[in-house]
RNA sequence: CGGGGCAUAGCGCAGUCUGGUAGCGCACUUGGUUUGGGACCAAGGGGUCGCAGGUUCAAAUCCUGCUGCCCCGACCA
């Protein structure tokens, strides 16, 4: 992409209502406008990023087994209804009519939808286990929106659901979607860490949040320092087998937010091995059994059969929030510093002095080569300065700056900036490309 | 939903106390000089001062009501 005919708002100075380092950094990086109050337009620096995070997410879901669907955003009130949960979900339910006076809602999940497609087609235990997720935009109507896109009152979230028979075989559906998502933060670039959450009226040990630590995070979390250095599963995980040994490896140690933290518990954890630190939620795992299944009326037949409520269990990833949490978890004081496998693009190709006749030359065959090899490239074509051009590149957080200038040029050099480290290489072209193209093709 | 704050050009702000011609920086346009870490000179364009009432000869400024946004708390993914 040329920048010259791409779309990238950058600001000099974020407005005033900025407040958290994410929030700010996506404004001045042209990635999102804030539309209202928690409602955001996603330009397309920051739409890019959303897209390979979903796109992450997606791979990891099916690895375990999920199978993709896509269910709407708006809803009929008559399937709340069923559940019970139209009149208990109060005012963060966003309610709409239609023009018949029908009453609709715009999803803030889809328990019941799902709930719905599984028992107009799904009768037998044989076509179980099933998971199904998608990756739609929800609205919670938020009494206090904030922190930018991670606590927004639309958000994009990727919200699978499991059946099974009973109980047991919901567990290994559990452990399929902790490890995949052990699997996805890891990818994501970050660390994030399972913790025990509340189960409610359900009870038992199934509900895990997954927290990623930041300064800014919403929660205060505390646990033993091991599950910061736990090996995360391989690509190679056989979805298949028994996964419980990796579940318990990494519920061994303790890991709680402040709702279920226990004072006590904690303190026998040597000092040197406490952490106490504020944590993002960025995934919430759930068993909850026949809470939906059973009033409303999604049986399968058993071998023995009977009919019996299928056990569900729903699992969510906060998909846009993960933007804003990456940006938290990664980012120095010129701005935001993608991980490789989200950044928007992956090379900065910097031309030094658009408009001279060599180096115009070098650089478009420099962007070619490279999108050529299936490099993603931002070429930075403009007619401007060079310190505003690093500062525009730094402020994006691309992990490569290719820099080329006519006085590097002259000796057939180039320079690349390794944006994590800021280390500055000067080598030739050919090195240069050979180094950004290694791996492709 | 309780408490607090803000609203003046695309962004950041001054002006409001003490009513009297709408300002500054950045950004934008044009011309020129520049160009290796956010250039400089010159000339421009851009505003129902959040909205609605009221007071006044006169309101960005004073009064009343409303709306929007932000922060803290409670709540929640």
């Amino acid at each position: 992409m040329r920048l010259s005919s791409y779309f990238l708002p950058i600001l000099k100075e974020a407005p005033r209502e900025a407040e958290i380092v994410s929030h700010r950094l996506m404004l001045r990086a042209g990635m999102v406008r804030q539309q209202s109050a928690g409602i955001y337009s996603w330009l397309p620096l920051g739409y890019r990023v959303l897209r390979k995070i979903e796109q992450i997410v997606r791979e990891e879901q099916d690895r375990a087994g999920a199978v993709e669907v896509l269910m709407p955003t708006i809803q009929s009130a008559d399937l709340w209804r069923e559940s019970g949960r139209y009149d208990a979900y109060g005012a963060e339910m966003l309610r709409i009519q239609d023009r018949h006076e029908r009453e609709m809602l715009y999803g803030p999940t889809n328990e019941e939808m799902i709930t719905d497609i599984f028992r107009s087609y799904v009768r037998s235990y044989k076509d179980l286990p099933l998971n199904l997720y998608h990756m739609q935009w929800k609205f919670r109507d938020e009494r206090r929106p904030r922190f930018g896109v991670m606590r927004g009152r639309e958000f994009l979230m990727k919200d699978a659901y499991s059946f099974d028979t009973d109980k047991e075989a919901a567990r290994h559906a559990y452990n399929r979607m902790f490890v995949a998502y052990l699997r996805t933060y890891e990818r994501l670039g970050l660390k994030a860490i399972p913790m025990r959450a509340d189960t409610g009226p359900i009870g038992g040990d199934m509900s895990h949040e997954f927290i990623i630590l930041a300064s800014t995070g919403e929660s205060q979390v505390f646990c033993h320092k091991d599950v910061l250095e736990l090996p995360v599963p391989g690509a190679d995980t056989d979805f298949s087998q028994d996964l419980t040994p990796i579940v318990d490896e990494w519920t061994r140690a303790y890991a709680a937010t402040d709702e279920m933290h226990d004072e006590a518990a904690f303190a026998e954890i040597a000092e040197e091995d406490q952490v106490s630190a504020r944590g993002i939620e960025v995934g919430h795992i759930f068993y909850f059994g026949t809470k939906y299944s059973e009033p409303m009326g999604a049986k399968v037949a058993l071998a023995d059969g009977t009919e019996q409520p299928v056990h569900m269990g729903s699992y969510g990833i906060g998909v846009s929030r993960l933007v804003g949490g990456i940006i938290e978890a990664c980012h120095d004081d010129n701005g935001i510093v993608w991980p490789e496998s989200v950044a928007p693009f992956h090379v900065g190709l910097i031309n030094l002095k658009a408009g001279d006749a060599a180096t115009d030359a070098a650089c478009n065959d420099i962007y070619e080569e490279l999108n050529n090899a299936g490099v993603d490239v931002l070429y930075d074509d403009t007619d401007g300065r060079a310190g505003a051009k690093f500062a525009t590149m730094d402020l994006i957080g691309l992990p490569w700056q290719f820099i080329v200038g006519p006085r590097g040029l002259a000796n057939g050099e180039v320079e690349l900036k390794c944006r994590k480290t800021g280390e500055r290489e000067t080598l030739s072209v050919e090195a240069a490309l050979t180094r950004l193209t290694a791996g492709k093709n």
